[in-house]
RNA sequence: UGGGCUAUCGCCAAGCGGUAAGGCACAGGACUUUGACUCCUGCAUUCGCUGGUUCGAAUCCAGUUAGCCCAG
C-alpha cells in the first residue's frame, strides 16, 4: 500500500513530539525534521529554554524520533530565519513598530521553506504541533480553525498561511487539550513529556531584546528622546524608541503618581507619547499585507471577530476594504493598545477568515 | 539683610506625643510559542542635622542647615 508521507516539524517540545506520535499511530509514513534556525550547534545544549526553538531542540527531537522509531533529519534554515525573522524583527523596531517574530517564522520559515523542501523530498504533507485545526469550509477554501482548547489556541500566529500551504498541512494536536497532549506523551513514553512550555522570543533567550537590537543594528539604533504628552508637554527622557511599545507601562521610569502608558511611538521625531490608561484604547485600525484565508476577498463590509494580539480574546468589529490591500477595522467596543506591526486576525465561527499587519489607528 | 513657609523611601504624600499609611517608580516571581498588559511578592529600625522636654517624639522646644515665597 501507498502510505502518505508526512514530514513533522519537531521542535523537541511536547506538542510536536505528540504530533509525530499521533500521525504514526494513524498509520502515516512519518519523518521527523528539526529546523536549525538560530541555534549554534557547536555549543552544548545548555540551559533548558523551552519547546518552540530552544537550544536543546535537536537533541530532544532526535531522542523522540528514536523512541518513535521514525527517520529523523535536521534541515538548515539559518539563512531564511536570519533574513525573514531576525532581520525583520530588528527593522520593525527601528521603524517604531512592534513585530511578531513567531508569525514571520511560521510564514517564511516553517511553511514557505520547510514545506517546499519537504515536498521536494517526496512528502505529501507537513505537520506541526500547533494548537489549531485545518478545515475545509463550505465555500471550498481551507481555513485554520480554533483548537478545541481556546486556552492554547494558536490560530492567531497562523493567519498568513496560503491555501496551497494549508492543503498540505496537518495539525493533529489541535484536536486535544494541553492536558491530553501531556497525558499522551506520558503514555507513549516520550522523553519530553514533562518539558515546560516554550516562551519568550527563541533567539533572544535572555529576554533583553533591546540589547539584541543594539547589537544587531549598532549605529542605526535611535538614541534617547523625549517622553511627551499628546499635547506636546515634555515629561522626561527615554532610552530610545526601540525600548518601547504601545500600551507599555513598566520601564518608563516616570513617577507620575499614577500609572501611565505608551500611547504612540513617533520614529520621525524619536518621541514616545505618554497617556492615561484610557488613552490607550481605540476603536479603529488599518491593516495591510492582507492574507485572505477562509474568505476569498472582501467585496463589502463584514462583521467579524478580530484579535489584535496573541492571547487577545477578540472583539467584534466591522471590516471594510478601503483601498487595494488595506482593510479598515471598526470595533464595536474600544480595544486596548492597537499596536503597529502586530497582526490583526479575523474570525468567524472559530475559522480564520484572514488577517493583516496593523498600520495604525489612522491611515 | 529682615519677615514668613517647608523640610518623612528615587518621586508624590499620610502622620498632629505612643512606637513610620498609600500611590507612582523600581526589583523579583507568575502568566505567555511576539512585544505588551495583568496578577503576586518585596521595598524607610527611620522621619534635614544637633541638642532638649517626656516613660515614650517624625510629631513639643531651642539651635543649625537647605530650599521656597514676600519685603528689598
Amino acid at each position: 500500500m501507498n502510505k502518505k508521507k508526512i514530514v513533522v516539524g519537531m521542535s523537541g517540545g511536547v506538542d510536536s513530539s505528540v504530533a509525530a506520535y499521533l500521525l504514526k499511530e494513524q498509520g502515516y509514513d512519518v519523518i521527523g525534521v528539526t529546523m536549525q534556525i538560530w541555534q549554534d550547534e557547536e555549543r552544548d545544549a545548555q540551559e533548558e529554554n523551552g519547546g518552540c526553538c530552544g537550544l536543546s531542540a535537536v537533541d530532544d527531537a532526535r531522542r523522540v524520533a528514536q523512541a518513535l522509531d521514525i527517520p529523523y533529519y535536521v534541515m538548515n534554515f539559518k539563512e531564511e530565519f536570519k533574513c525573514k525573522v531576525m532581520d525583520y524583527f530588528v527593522e520593525e523596531y527601528l521603524a517604531g513598530r512592534t513585530p511578531n517574530p513567531c508569525i514571520a517564522c511560521n510564514r517564511y520559515v516553517k511553511w514557505e521553506s520547510m514545506l517546499r523542501r519537504s515536498l521536494e523530498i517526496g512528502a505529501d504533507y507537513i505537520a506541526t504541533g500547533h494548537y489549531a485545526r485545518i478545515a475545509k469550509m463550505q465555500n471550498g477554501r481551507y481555513a485554520v480553525r480554533n483548537s478545541v482548547t481556546a486556552k492554547k489556541d494558536q490560530t492567531y500566529a497562523l493567519y498568513s498561511l496560503t491555501q496551497e500551504q494549508l492543503a498540505h498541512t496537518l495539525m493533529p494536536v489541535g484536536e486535544y487539550t494541553k492536558e491530553e497532549i501531556r497525558e499522551l506523551a506520558l503514555r507513549a513514553g516520550l522523553p519530553v513529556a514533562h518539558k515546560p512550555d516554550s516562551q519568550e522570543i527563541c533567539f533572544i533567550p535572555d529576554h533583553d531584546y533591546a540589547s539584541y537590537i543594539d547589537k544587531a543594528a549598532g549605529e542605526r539604533v535611535p538614541g534617547a528622546g523625549n517622553f511627551v504628552t499628546k499635547d506636546g508637554e515634555i515629561l522626561g527622557r527615554h532610552l530610545g524608541i526601540t525600548h518601547y511599545t504601545v500600551g507599555q507601562r513598566k520601564g518608563l521610569n516616570l513617577a507620575m503618581g499614577h500609572p501611565v502608558f505608551v500611547t504612540q511611538i513617533r520614529p520621525e521625531t524619536d518621541e514616545v507619547v505618554i497617556g492615561e490608561a484610557e488613552d490607550v484604547f481605540g476603536e479603529t485600525l488599518y491593516c495591510n499585507h492582507i492574507n485572505y484565508m477562509g474568505m476569498e476577498s472582501l467585496p463589502k463590509p463584514k462583521e467579524v471577530l478580530a484579535k489584535i494580539r496573541y492571547a487577545h480574546a477578540g472583539e467584534r468589529c466591522t471590516i471594510e476594504c478601503v483601498e487595494e490591500d488595506i482593510i479598515k477595522c471598526t470595533f464595536h467596543a474600544p480595544v486596548r493598545a492597537i499596536t503597529p506591526g502586530q497582526a490583526v486576525v479575523f474570525y468567524e465561527d472559530g475559522y480564520v477568515l484572514g488577517g493583516g499587519s496593523i498600520i495604525g489607528t489612522k491611515l
